[in-house]
DNA sequence: TTAACTGCAAATCTTTTGCACAATC
DNA sequence: GATTGTGCAAAAGATTTGCAGTTAA
């Protein structure tokens, strides 16, 4: 593979910045310092650089893909109030352990996924 | 709520079939019996029918939505040879702790996903 | 009767893609 | 110089929505 100026800005984004953000918040804010960069680009760097294991991409039903530079983290909430998404305290190990006690498939990926919530919203639908 | 043919159509189809099918394979299936049926009808039934807790939706990254007539599951493994859902056999107890113990959030749902090949196409994989 | 539901088509949103041009090696 | 990467715009795929007509209560 060929450096890119292009994905090297978008591979630095992704990693400085901790809130996941979506392809098209990368863009924009890239804009800044690159004013042509494409959104279609973005979308093709970020498809690279997840398939060569350098961001994960965080799915969310009904929404566009968020990314993240934390390559270890499998499990993430998205809060249904500030749609925020938010890395949970699970040990890693443990998720890994029951994905593992499943027979006979081969695991290539795996997450856990909740929805409600964060502690922030929460909190403040309690006072 | 008003009683419908078509939601009550759908909540069958769906509640009959265990192949995880999305809306689209819903409407065609369901097109031998209610010919008029519209796929629009059947997104919006189908988000009534999760809404109201009949339904699982089952979203899949990338792919079209799956819905699923069993309530208390909430692990599943995609395929990504066959592209078939399949309920792993994770005890559903076991999830449920990991995400019981995340302090001060509201949870409202969760799931473990988890990707790659289900036991019958990694054992063709090695023959 | 009237409010909810439906079919249909158009719109929306996210993501991908074709193509001509630019940058890298 | 050969290829890979980019910008741009159009296309694709899934899902939602507006609207006029239909149906359940």
């Amino acid at each position: 593979m060929r450096y890119s100026h292009q994905r090297e800005l978008i591979l630095k984004e992704v990693l400085s910045r901790n809130d996941h953000p979506t392809a098209e918040q990368i863009c924009t804010s890239l804009r800044e310092v690159c004013p042509r960069l494409s959104l279609g680009t973005v979308y093709r760097d970020l498809n690279t650089l997840v398939e060569i294991g350098k961001v994960r991409r965080v799915s969310i039903p009904g929404e566009a893909d968020r990314f993240d530079g934390e390559l270890n983290v499998h499990q993430h909430m998205f809060c249904r109030k500030c749609r925020r998404v938010i890395t949970l305290p699970i040990p890693e190990e443990s998720i890994r352990e029951l994905v593992a006690a499943c027979p006979d498939i081969r695991v290539d990926n795996y997450f856990l996924s909740v929805f409600g919530l964060c502690s922030d919203c929460a909190r403040q639908e309690n006072l």
